[in-house]
DNA sequence: TCTTTACTTGTACGGATGTACAAGTACGAT
DNA sequence: ATCGTACTTGTACATCCGTACAAGTAAAGA
């Protein structure tokens, strides 16, 4: 209408990556499926329109936010396999990175959204698979193919063990399953 | 106000369930975030101001409905025991189970949504983790209690891939791995 | 310089939501 | 029989929602 307000400098991609990077944080605090434009716009400090101007609709927009949370976990991943192969006991450095991983619950917390909105809108199920076989090619040259998915199935379930209860990973516990599985 | 409708026979303990239920299975589609009043009495063939009646807050109806779907899990649990205990081969067994559990994607997708509403909502927490210490005591009997656990975690993790992927459990891979943790 | 295009912003609108509540009704206690 | 209480039900209301859109503005190309 008016927009008396001046406007800001244009730089549509920074905005677009700035709504992104908003709706992960609103998903990881209030969930997929209270995840509002207004929400994400307010935490961008956007205004409500340039939400519907880069994501046309609401599932574009937390999809967006998905797949920026996923881009982050997959640079960790492939930190992750670096350090791996410089470690001298595998096993022992799995733990310490899972540990790592737990110390930020708000990234967590994301990857299991994504997993429980993926079970239930396949459009999201691509992201998630993504994500869920993406395992370390180090993990997979050291012990084989079956047991990384063994192993990998292993830390999913501690994980979310230690995400509901909010208690710390019982880290030799973990090491030595992680060594009884991989040989 | 005018109330013309004839009012249908009194069972509050029935009502009562029935909103839970209902709860339950609303839950299992849209989501916790996405589960409404109206959506809940309507599944349950209900008026919406039942709703309100019987619980006082939106919370309150959905914590209803995932105490009702843990008990659920809970007697399932129970009956996993039974046949634990008289199962040979307690790894295939464990496989087994496992495989029929996955059978029902809806009762799946609850227990994930109780977890990741309980990551973000302490006051779901003990909720969430009555059912995720519920270990079947004869596993507990049989390979210890580290082990057990260990077991659990793996089973969870699989589950997991299985819902997201949404392919079948590879039970032979399961059944050597449940081998290998439980020493 | 003028024009076109891409971007920005405030506002509008029909609909859904959580919750409150008044009006009506069955039923046990007296 | 009547009375009180617990239950039932429809409706009201303020608020928030997704989305549409018109008005305004920068910047690039002619």
């Amino acid at each position: 209408m008016t927009a008396r307000r001046p406007q800001r400098a244009r730089d549509p991609e920074a905005r677009r990556a700035a709504l992104a990077v908003a709706a992960m944080e609103v998903i990881a605090e209030n969930g997929v499926g209270r995840t509002t434009h207004r929400a994400v716009a307010a935490r961008a400090g956007l205004p409500l329109g340039a939400t519907t101007y880069y994501f046309p609709t609401l599932d574009d927009l937390i999809a967006a936010g998905l797949r920026h949370a996923l881009d982050g976990l997959q640079a960790d991943l492939s930190a992750w396999d670096d350090r791996l192969r410089a470690a001298p006991d595998m096993a022992e450095a799995l733990t310490g990175l899972v540990q790592e991983y737990l110390a930020d619950r708000r990234q967590v917390r994301i990857e299991y959204e994504l997993f429980v909105a993926a079970a239930r809108d396949t459009a999201l199920r691509p992201l998630a698979e993504a994500w869920l076989n993406d395992i370390p090619a180090t993990l997979v040259a050291t012990v084989g193919a079956d047991a990384a998915r063994d192993i990998c199935a292993l830390l999913d379930g501690c994980i979310l063990q230690s995400l509901v209860s909010g208690t710390e990973l019982d880290a030799p516990r973990l090491t030595a399953a992680i060594r009884r599985l991989g040989s």
